[in-house]
DNA sequence: AAATAAAACAGTAATAATTACTATTTTATT
DNA sequence: AATAAAATAGTAATTATTACTGTTTTATTT
């Protein structure tokens, strides 16, 4: 694997994901750190997430809008989308993996892993239908 | 919802759709469908999965590869994605929802569905390993 | 069956997200 | 300080998808 140098834009990009809990795009992240840095360009920051990413530092989303999200925490964890408002937020689920056996003695293969997406209301819409 | 007139190529499409297991892309659809309507336009294919999925007689999935692959059975169900070749496959599962209380309970909000995606190496491409 | 209106089409242009390219700057090594 | 590799900004290119336009098809009404 090719060597990774140091870079200030790349801890800043790194900075920014890990300091924010809404699984944001590369364009977000991108509006975010150009208050730091002005003119950081957006192939910068794609060209790093990916980087990143290709390193298990932090995980790449596919959350179903077409557009690719970025999670600070590689581990393995469960995601919630809003069908209301869009938020992208994680779920605290200890052994999910079990799900894996489980499907293991239904498919003809060999399974490693699971990426899974629960959807529905997020707290603060289901608030905001019952009081609003 | 606005009605829905019979055309011909849309039939060719879902009846394509489904005489197929691999999941296709739009434009593996097309590939296929242009041998019946040689001149049939992309954007005919993509406007009438869009449709279709938008009634519910097909299925959008989001792979994670970037692109939308379609399904013509539209009751929810669990796919297989193979890392080695790329298929897209089904796993019969029955009562899989059971994780939606199970994840209920570890989130603060309303959970109405999830889509899961199993990962790893389909029985070809085990076999391919082991023999050849 | 002809007339009409709505829906769908083919073909093409436009958009949006992402990746690739290039000349310059930064980082690390000698 | 000199050098080579890696990273950058800025821009161009690519890819998947959607929108537009004038024409054809489908369905409805006379």
């Amino acid at each position: 694997m090719k060597k990774m140098n140091y870079s200030r834009q790349r801890e800043a990009i790194l900075e920014s994901l890990r300091n924010r809990y809404d699984h944001p795009t590369a364009e977000m992240l991108y509006n975010d750190i150009r208050k730091e840095f002005p003119n950081i360009s957006l192939g910068t920051v794609y060209r790093n997430l990916a980087l990143l990413s290709d390193k298990g530092i932090i995980l790449k989303l596919n959350c179903g809008d077409g557009v690719e999200h970025f999670d600070g925490n590689p581990e393995p964890h469960i995601h919630f989308i809003c069908r209301e408002c869009g938020d992208v937020l994680d779920i605290q689920m200890d052994n999910f993996n079990f799900i894996n056996t489980l499907a293991s003695s239904a498919f003809d293969g060999e399974i490693l892993g699971n990426f899974t997406y629960f959807y529905g209301f997020c707290k603060k819409c289901v608030d905001k239908r019952n009081n609003g």
